[in-house]
DNA sequence: AATGAATGAGCGTTCATTCAT
DNA sequence: GATGAATGAACGCTCATTCAT
C-alpha cells in the first residue's frame, strides 16, 4: 500500500467516525467520501462494503479509547477518581460516538479484538478502584459495560443526564 | 366493514411496534404491511405517512404502559416495591420497545399527551416511594426517565443487564 | 335503473366535469366521488373505468354545448354576431372545459356521436354567417374547430387572450 | 469519463423532450430513462428532481428555437415572410413541443431567461414586419405568443391545421 | 490507485380498481 | 344498489455498489 493510499484510508476512517457518530448508520457512504475529500470509489476500494466501513470506524474508536485509558494513575488513592472519570468520559465525552458499537449486533474479528482491548483497560481501572474501596466489590465488568453502553445513548437535558450518571456512580459505590 | 377496518388497524399498529422496536425507523413500511398481513395500501389508508405510523405506535405503547402503572398499591409500605417493579417493567418488560419514544425528536400532539400521561403515572409512583423513604428524596422525574430510557436500550447478557438495573436502583435508594 | 341510481349518476357526471375541467385527467376518481357526495364504489358501478368516466363527462359537455347553440337567431343579419358569440363562448366561456375533448385521443362511440352533434350545430352557424357575408366563404368547419380547440387551451393574461381571439375572428372575416 | 456523462445528459434531455411533449408532465421519469437507454439513477444524477428535468428540457427547446430565429433577414422586404415563416416554424415545426412551456406554471431562473431570449427574438421579427407594413401595427407580442402557444397544441388533420394557421396569419395582416 | 458516472433494488406514497359487507 | 376498506402496480427519489476511464 502506497503512503498516499494509507493517508486516504485514514481520512476516510476519520470522516466515517464523524458521519456515523452524527447519524448512525443512516449516514451515507457518499457523505463520508465528501467529508474525506475523496471519491466514492476510493472509499469502496479501502472498505468493500458499508458494513466494513462502519466496523473499521468502530475499531478505530475503541482502540483510541483503550489507549487513552491505559495511562494509569501512579497512586492507589487516585484509583476511584480515575475510574469515575473514565466512566464519565466514555458516557458523555463521546456522546453519540460510543453508540457506534451498538450499530453492530454481532462483534467478530477485529471488532471483537478492539472491544476486548477496551475491556481489559476498563477491567484494570475497575479492579484498582475496587481494591481502593472506591467501588463496590461485587460489581462486575459486564454490568459496568451495560451501564456505559446504556448511558452513552441517553438523550434528554444535559442536567438530567449528568444527574443520572451521578445516580449510577452512586449505585456503584460501596454501601456505607 | 367497520370492524374489519378496526381489526386491520390494530394489526398494523402491532406490527409497527414490532418492526420499529427492532430496527428503529429504519424499519420499512412494507415490512410492517407484510407482518400485519395486509397490502401496503392498507397501511397508508390508516396512517397517511410513515411518521404518522411511527407516532401512532409510540402512542399505543406509551398508553398501554401508563395504564399498567396506574394500578396503585393501597398500602404505603408497598410504594418502594411498586416503584421498583414499575422501573423494571419499563426497562425490561418492554425490551427495546420503549426506545420507540426516542425515534421522535419532537413530541407534539397525541405523542406529547401520551408521554405526559406516562410521566404523571411515574411521577406518582416516584413521589409515593420517596414519601415512604424508599427512594432518595433528591431524585427527580427527569433523571429517572433518563435512566429508564437508557436502560431500555441496554443490550448484552440478561444477567448483566439485570445486575445493571440493580445497580441503578441501588443508586436511587437513600444513602443509609 | 332506480331513480336514485339515475340521480347519483348525474351527480357523479357533474362532479367529474368539474374535476377534470380543473385538473385534466390528473384529477382523481376519489375526488370526483367526494364532490359528488357518493362512495368511490358508486362511481365505478356507473362507469367501469376512469376512461369511461372521462368520456361520459365529455359527452355530457359536448351535448349541452350543442343544445345551447341550436337556438338559432331568427333574422339573417344576426348570423354574424351569432357565430362570433358562439365562437367566443366555446373558447372562453368554458375555459378549460373544452379541453376535455382533447383528453381523448381517439373519439369513438358516444363521444364521436356527441362531437358530431356539436359539429352540426356549429356548421349551421357557420353556413348562415357565410351566407350573410360575415365570414369568409372559404372557411371550413374543420379549420374553425381547430381554431376553437387551440384557443380553448390558450393560457396567459386575459387581455392578451381576448385580443388573440379578436385576431382570429378578424382572420375569419371576409377580406374587405 | 466526462464526455460519456455529457453524452448521457444529452440523450436524457432529448428523451425528456420527446416524452414530455407526448404526454405532458404525466410522462414518467422511468420512461425517459428507458428511451434514453440509461438507468433511472442516471437521470436523477443529472437532474435531481423531475421538475428540474422538465425545466431543462424546456430550456433546451426554447434556446434552440431562439437560435434558429436569430438569423435575421438582410433586406426589409423579407421581414414579412421571415415573421410568417418563424410563426409557422414555432407552431408546426415543433408539433406539440412548444406546449412544454405551459407545463410550468411559474417561470423562474433559467426557464425565465430562455423564455425571455425567445421573446426578444420574436419581438424583433415582429417589429421589423410591422415596420415593413406586413403585420398590423396594433398587434402585440403577448397576443402573438398566445396564438403560437394555442396553435402549437392544435390537433387534427394536417390540412385543417395548416389552413387554421393561414387564417390566423391573415388576422395578423393589416386590413387592406 | 483514484475517480465519479452508472446501475438498480428499495423506499415512501398515490390511485385506479375490486369486493366483502 | 351503495359503501368504503383493501389491493398492488407505478411513481419520484435515494443510496450502496460496480466499473470504465
Amino acid at each position: 500500500m502506497r503512503s498516499d493510499a494509507r493517508a486516504n484510508r485514514d481520512r476516510v476512517l476519520a470522516a466515517a467516525e464523524e458521519v456515523f457518530a452524527e447519524s448512525g448508520d443512516a449516514g451515507s457512504t457518499e457523505e463520508v467520501a465528501r467529508r474525506a475529500g475523496v471519491g466514492i470509489g476510493t472509499v469502496f476500494r479501502h472498505f468493500p462494503t458499508k458494513r466494513a466501513l462502519v466496523e473499521a470506524a468502530v475499531v478505530r474508536h475503541l482502540t483510541q479509547l483503550a489507549q487513552t485509558l491505559h495511562v494509569q494513575p501512579a497512586r492507589a488513592e487516585d484509583a476511584g477518581p480515575a475510574f469515575r472519570e473514565a466512566f464519565r468520559e466514555m458516557v458523555s465525552g463521546a456522546p453519540a460516538k460510543l453508540a457506534l458499537v451498538a450499530l453492530l449486533e454481532q462483534h467478530t474479528g477485529e471488532v471483537a479484538a478492539a472491544a476486548s482491548g477496551l475491556r481489559e483497560a476498563v477491567q484494570d481501572l475497575l479492579t484498582r478502584a475496587q481494591q481502593a474501596g472506591e467501588v463496590r466489590a461485587d460489581a462486575t465488568l459486564d454490568e459496568v459495560f451495560v451501564l456505559i453502553n446504556a448511558l452513552s445513548r441517553a438523550t434528554g437535558e444535559q442536567t438530567a443526564v449528568d444527574r443520572a450518571v451521578d445516580v449510577v456512580l452512586d449505585g456503584l459505590s460501596p454501601r456505607s
